[in-house]
RNA sequence: GGCUCCAUCGUCUAAUGGUUUAGGACGCCGGGUUCUCAGUCCGGUAAUAGGGGUUCGACUCCCCUUGGAGCUGCCA
């Protein structure tokens, strides 16, 4: 297993799905490991569904993740093209030698007719198999419909029984009876998926074809056109799916299931690739945290699960949280800016010239960031000139305590504070606090609300560090006029 | 319907016939830290789908049932 060549091929028919990503994931991890190659093959045999666009997203989703190709799209490499669109010459020549060894035929049965068949097989209760007509075609018949559009289907002469040995299931078996003679290419032309699958895995040399289980039942097929062919064939190993929360196959009712979408909500690339890692995978009974080089390192098919994986946020949360507190803060800056920038709390020219506030402001919010989009609503109020109290804390506070006098004692004692540090003001409060006829918590809670409007935020003695002395000042000032402007003001007065 | 795959806490999983009162992680619950919320630390809750075999012994092997999933396309 030395210098192995794994593939991911994708069809851009739409966004790039999360489960795709685990797919390629473990195909790129493997050839990493194996120190062989990792292909990125665009399937757009469909032309009714491909689109250039899509092929962006999957190019771009894979290139956030880091999840490069060493030959592929954009790069080449000596196997290609390696868009299936570009490769109908070389289709081409394995149908020409199908059908002059006769192990294929012209079909020019018309969907209708097809259709037909169908429903009245289902009628009858027995499975439907195509019935030949076309392969039993005499020669005038031939010449009759030569200019009549078809498809072509590969003869199934066989008997038996086809075995494969599955690198995660172990041996997997099919009967060829339940095989009708398929259609290997459209009647436009373009190859079906498994036939393509199978020239394109075969001319890139692809010796491990890593799927979806959804592709199991299409492994005997495919077999059956190398065996046609006269080719040897590839190990396989089909990926459990990945579930939504009702255990349906992920899709977008349960949630984000775009890269794109992961992207925008605020997860990190190594989150992400950490939690795919995990989800349908295991090392040993206790480790969680896996970097890259440790996946690379440690990864194995043999310990790939067999069974699907309900696709979790709130784990996917957890991870997220964890890698965004153990990143560097500047780096942690530079991640959450697009995000500030975004919303409009500050523009870039403001970012570039308040650094420093910046990340003082990123490393205070630090552990409460679970997605990097959480910097929004949990430090808007650096941001904003003036604060706007929340429905809970009118409520809970600046109609349940005498803020407006409180807020004024307190003004009274800040401009004693010569040295706007954490000690001064510590005392500073903590004198206030005693002298006060509130508790403790309820008086800083008060504070907080003046500060921020709301009734969560970080530690108010960074906060007030990191707003300065003057704007300190005059939040309790903005308090104390809108507290007076609304008469909001505690309805009974003895309380 | 036919074929195929799968089955351990709510979720991801460990335990590859005996080392197990089935372990870890997320979640949830409780507690410590504390000006709130997080974070962090400590503790707790919770599972081998059911039934038959095989065996001295089964989460582990075999069979059946049940449940879930996939394929059954001129989609991939």
């Amino acid at each position: 297993m030395s210098h192995i060549r794994t593939r991911f091929a994708p069809s851009p028919t739409g966004h790039l799905h999360i489960g795709g990503v685990r797919t390629a994931l473990y195909n790129w991890l493997l050839s990493r490991k194996n120190k062989g190659k990792f292909i990125l093959r665009i399937e757009d045999t469909d032309l009714e569904r491909s689109t250039e666009e899509s092929v962006r997203a999957i190019l771009d989703g894979m290139k956030w993740l880091g999840l490069l190709w060493d030959e592929g799209p954009e790069i080449g490499g000596p196997f290609g093209p390696y868009k299936q669109s570009e490769r109908l010459m070389i289709y081409q020549s394995f149908i020409d030698q199908l059908l002059k060894e006769n192990k294929a035929y012209k079909c020019y049965c018309s969907q209708d007719e097809i259709n037909k068949k169908k429903v009245k097989a289902k009628k009858a209760k027995i499975p439907y198999q195509y019935d030949r007509t076309c392969r039993h075609l005499t020669p005038p018949e031939l010449e009759k419909r030569k200019k009549d559009s078809f498809t072509i289907r590969l003869k199934m002469d066989w008997d038996e029984e086809i075995i494969f040995n599955d690198l995660v299931r172990g041996e997997v078996k099919f009967h060829t009876s339940q095989f009708d003679d398929f259609i290997i290419v459209k009647s436009d032309g373009y190859p079906v998926y498994n036939f393509a699958v199978v020239i394109d895995d075969v001319t890139m040399k692809i010796d491990h074809v890593i799927r979806g289980d959804d592709h199991i039942s299409n492994t005997p097929r495919q077999i059956l056109i190398y065996k046609a062919l006269g080719l040897s064939l590839p190990e396989f190993a089909h990926l459990p799916m990945i579930l939504g929360e009702d255990k349906s196959r992920l899709s977008k009712r349960h949630g984000a299931t775009s890269v794109q979408q992961f992207r925008e909500m605020g997860y990190l690339p190594d989150a992400l690739i950490n939690y795919l890692a995990r989800l349908g995978w295991s090392y040993d009974d206790s480790q969680e945290i896996f970097s890259r080089e440790e996946l690379v390192h440690k990864f194995s098919l043999e310990k790939v699960s067999k069974n699907s994986a309900v696709f979790n946020f709130d784990k996917l949360n957890w991870l997220n949280n964890y890698y965004i507190q153990h990143l560097p803060l500047q780096e942690k800056v530079r991640l959450c800016l697009p995000f500030l920038i975004k919303s409009k709390l500050l523009t870039e020219k403001q970012a570039d010239q308040n650094q420093d506030v910046l990340e003082k402001i990123i490393d205070l919010l630090g552990p409460r960031i679970i997605l990097l989009s959480d910097i929004i609503h949990l430090g808007d109020f650096f941001f904003k000139n003036r604060v706007e109290f929340t429905k809970e804390a009118l409520d809970r506070i600046i109609l349940k305590f005498n803020c407006s006098s409180l807020y004024a004692q307190i003004l009274q004692s800040l401009p004693s504070i010569i040295s706007w540090t954490k000690e001064e003001i510590i005392k500073t409060f903590e004198e206030l606090s005693n002298r006060m006829d509130i508790k403790k918590k309820d008086f800083f809670q008060t504070i907080r609300v003046a500060l921020t409007g709301s009734l969560t935020s970080p530690d108010l003695i960074g906060i007030m560090l990191i707003l300065g002395k003057e704007k300190t000042i005059s939040r309790f000032q903005q308090a104390i006029n809108a507290i007076d402007k609304n008469n909001l003001r505690p309805k009974n007065p003895t309380g």
